[in-house]
DNA sequence: GACTTTTTGGCAATCGGTTGACACGACCTC
DNA sequence: GAGGTCGTGTCAACCGATTGCCAAAAAGTC
């Protein structure tokens, strides 16, 4: 079999784009899509060569260790000339510093950790994207870790992460208060999607955006919504409710709680029964991954969206103007979180951060007139 | 201004779902939601605790580290009563194992890496949580880092960390074959989408899917279709072209390549205009990103979906059914390779390895008859 | 009771860097 | 020429674990 992807895929020295020309293709039979018997390949653990040391590099110009660690990072303190020696030597080793053996005395790892609920979450793509953009540029690492929505778990993957990294960022962190500023005490903390008193937080301002998609549903003539509540303890989903609540209240809107609901697309499509109970003509989701699980049930039950049930989202992810009707939703400047939240971990800076950029109305499709 | 703030989103202990009876709800003005002026808040960088190490266990159990860290690490080796000691000891002082200390007489870090050009691309989402099960199952952690595709910075970062991780997962690497060697003679490395000689690889069989999409398409009456080509450096795309060239010819369908482009929705509707223009009935995308940047781009230039063209994606990506039309599309099974390629690292296994789960042909409505 | 074996715990070296203290020579100054 | 300064490089301690080897104590054997 591994001749058949062989002869499908000819190797030649730099690896692709090799000539087809007497490739065979025949399809795979059903046998031979089973699971069992995949073409293998051996892998070769073996023997590896230890990557070059400092000392290695010593022995070879024949001066010190010291004098290698400093000419390598404390540029002026050594001769010149000993200096080039010394890069040349490490460049034709292809010497690179184990950040482990540096991070031990120094307690600088060079790396930080940005917790979240799910990685893969579309929502955060672009805190994910801010924040690497921010670490690369200084140089530094940053690394993910998910805590699967379980509390259990997240607390102690981020002690692990913790002991390894300059810095921690949590997103949308299920933590009590008590255990943040617990880890505070170790290592920076940053919180994001969340204010926790004594540490730094960075929330957007969900009052403008949500305050005219609002506005926009009262034009548009609802008297009645509903609001799809994601997982009790999430901090920014309290936070969305209660500001929406306030808001209707000011529009002389009448709101109804749905949920909470898991949210993912499943926790939407979930509650679509409920809310065709409820009778309302409007919903607001707590982020567009309901709203969208709303709107494929819809599509599904036959009811029309935006005609007979409008639909307004939270977080403006990738995807959200590509459905039909394209989603409207409240854009949160996550980017620019994730940017600033790498940002204060990485200068240190003890200065005061900016923290609560606006949230923003987005008017797409899925939300129309009462009839 | 964090007055506003936190009058709006007033805490308690507990942190959140505090009564939000008396919260002051009023719009942000235009002036407020200027970048320069965010409200702002202090971190305190100040004086850590330094975290427990065994030495302090030691002192306090009156035993010497050595014996704390068999204590912990090897079960049985110590007298039970002195054990439990120190485990209680461990617990009550919070310890928690410095893993770069141990990472550095050991060479195990309890570390994977995962490379990719962009970790934010849709494509990955399932193999990401797929290496993500196995390498957590495996109480290992999972690094990410996201290589931009540029091939000198993605060598940069692969070195810089093979050097703090236990093995090492390159998905659709662009570096030379060579240079991945290379890579392998540090660590372990496993490539994914992409077949390297000498090294663990896991690609899909595309056959089975392509093969059934073209046969699909002959069955509509397509005779004349197109492929959008990706990046010219990856591998993956290579394979596609060429595999579709075959499938193509056998079918008696005539194929054009239009491209190369950049694998985003950009790069899909950058290539429009030549689609239109090479009078194809049909294209096959190198991705669902580029087939859905052409799916919008007919939408804003009238072209009906899939009266006038049909459009075929690979990879099924998240949103590729939300969609109108639904795009249809060739799954990838990369949750498996991701799960696979995390297990061939973490167990170290020296034994053969599957490679190549089989793509598999996804019907929906972006694929219709030829008028 | 003397000898052997097993259990239990400590000593010290090691991993690969960093860094404060210091030694040595060159150069400058009065 | 004595004293001071500066530039350059080395020594040795240290970060927090792991682990091979050994010693003391306990247990077992004849």
């Amino acid at each position: 079999m591994i001749d058949r992807l062989e002869q499908l895929y000819p190797l030649e020295s730099n690896g692709y784009r090799a000539c087809a020309g007497d490739a065979i293709i025949e399809s795979t039979g059903p046998e031979e899509a089973a699971m069992a018997d995949f073409p293998a390949v051996e892998m070769g653990f073996g023997n590896r060569k230890p990557p070059a040391t400092i000392y290695d590099i010593a022995r070879q110009t024949g001066v010190s260790p010291s004098t290698v660690s400093r000419a390598l990072n404390k540029p002026g303190r050594i001769n010149v000339k000993t200096e080039q020696r010394i890069r040349d030597a490490a460049a034709s080793l292809g010497y690179r510093a184990n950040p482990m053996a540096r991070a031990l005395p120094t307690g600088r790892t060079g790396t930080l950790g940005l917790m979240l609920s799910d990685i893969t979450n579309p929502v955060y793509f672009d805190l994910i994207r801010g924040a690497e953009r921010v670490t690369s540029a200084a140089g530094q690492t940053l690394v993910l870790a998910e805590s699967q929505e379980a509390v259990e778990r997240e607390l102690d993957d981020a002690e692990r992460l913790l002991t390894s990294v300059d810095g921690l960022i949590l997103v949308a962190s299920r933590l009590h208060d008590e255990q943040i500023i617990e880890l505070s005490a170790v290592k920076p903390v940053v919180v994001v999607n969340r204010l926790v008193e004594g540490i730094a937080s960075m929330v957007p301002d969900v009052v403008p955006g949500l305050s005219d998609a609002v506005t926009h549903l009262a034009e548009l003539g609802h008297r009645s919504i509903a609001y799809l509540a994601g997982p009790s303890a999430s901090w920014m989903n309290a936070v969305r409710w209660q500001t929406l609540f306030h808001l209707a209240g000011q529009a002389g809107i009448s709101l109804v709680e749905i949920g909470p609901g898991s949210p993912t697309m499943a926790g939407g499509s979930a509650l679509l029964p409920r809310v065709v109970a409820s009778g309302v003509t409007a919903v607001i989701a707590y982020n567009d991954l309901m709203a969208l699980g709303v709107l494929r049930s819809c599509r599904e039950e036959g009811i029309l969206v935006p005609d007979r049930l409008s639909i307004i989202g939270f977080d403006d992810i990738f995807g959200a103007d590509l459905t039909t009707p394209a989603l409207t939703t409240i854009r949160s400047p996550l980017a620019q979180l994730g940017e600033t939240a790498a940002r204060v971990l990485s200068d240190r800076s003890e200065t005061s951060i900016p923290v609560s950029p606006p949230t923003v109305f987005v008017s797409r499709a899925s939300t129309a007139a009462v009839r």
